[in-house]
DNA sequence: GCGACAG
DNA sequence: ATCTTGTCGC
């Protein structure tokens, strides 16, 4: 491990925390408030891994999605025989080489459609050594890359950026949908964001005031269900960000969800075995 | 020893 | 990550 770390270090001399992507961000004016429009994007990409009952066999998927429709124009998928375990922090060295497989294939297959960004279904510079496996994908492929991860994981090292910490942030800044907070450790430096999107606001206030009703006093703590945005790779979080709650449907933005729905289908379509009635 | 632990 | 039924609500 203190090998990969090293690795994570050395990659981490290419990363490229500012914008340098293929399409432009506009910024127009509408009843006074500005909103932010990315005319010349086409393309966006979504990567996952999905895994059957064992630790070992998973499928690789690559979605594309048009944009800003979301409309799916490209599926792939490749089977997987995992040797290393999950590790936090080092989650790159056990998925990254069929993402970047998968990749390589589309480029030289179908390059028309190559994605300008990719959305990775993980955490960016949210990491201990602010390499995690957005960053390292889009690195090992130079492109653009954005990472939104599901659950924290915590930045410790001095820089108090822990689940106590979030969790208070969420339920005292992220007030209304499409709210962020960035996260910013002691030193000053910022590793990425929490956001939440516009529908579960809503939803929150009337399923804290049934609780309430029953005397369960609780707040909403439990019920605020945020992601976690960072840079992967040539991109600058706002425009992650940004972007980010642009695909948002639910909670998961699109390409990702996609990504995720479509390899479990695939796994159910391709383990059912003979042992039907 | 204890807590934390992306997917 | 994955196993899972119903249930509540728009």
């Amino acid at each position: 491990m203190e090998e990969w770390a090293r690795v994570q270090t050395e990659l981490k001399s290419k990363l490229i925390e500012t914008d340098d992507l293929k399409f432009t961000k506009t910024i127009k004016e509408e009843n006074g408030e500005q909103i932010v429009e990315f005319d010349e994007l086409s393309y966006i990409g979504g990567v996952d891994l999905s895994f059957e009952n064992n630790e070992e066999n998973a499928i690789a998927s690559l979605i594309v999605l048009k944009y800003p429709s979301l409309e799916v124009i490209y599926e792939n998928f490749s089977s997987v025989k995992l040797s290393l375990p999950y590790i936090a922090g080092f989650l790159a060295f056990r998925e990254v080489t069929p993402l970047l497989d998968l990749l390589r294939n589309l480029k030289k297959t179908n390059p028309d459609i190559f994605p300008q960004v990719i959305i990775v279904d993980g955490n960016g510079t949210l990491h201990p050594r602010r390499f995690g496996l957005a960053s390292h994908l889009g690195v090992l492929a130079n492109v653009p890359t954005i990472g939104v991860g599901k659950n924290f994981l915590q930045i410790d090292d001095g820089e108090n950026l822990t689940m106590a910490h979030v969790k208070m942030a969420v339920k005292e800044k992220l007030k209304k949908g499409g709210d962020t907070y960035l996260l910013q450790g002691q030193s000053g430096v910022i590793w990425g964001a929490v956001c939440i999107k516009k529908r579960a606001q809503i939803y929150l206030r009337l399923i804290n005031f049934i609780f309430y009703f029953l005397k369960a006093v609780r707040s909403l703590d439990n019920t605020t269900n945020p992601i976690f945005v960072s840079v992967g790779h040539r991109i600058s979080l706002d425009t992650s960000i940004q972007i980010v709650l642009k695909c948002c449907r639910y909670r998961i933005p699109e390409p990702t969800r996609q990504a995720d729905i479509r390899s479990r289908e695939f796994i159910r379509n391709h383990t059912s075995d003979q042992s039907v009635q």
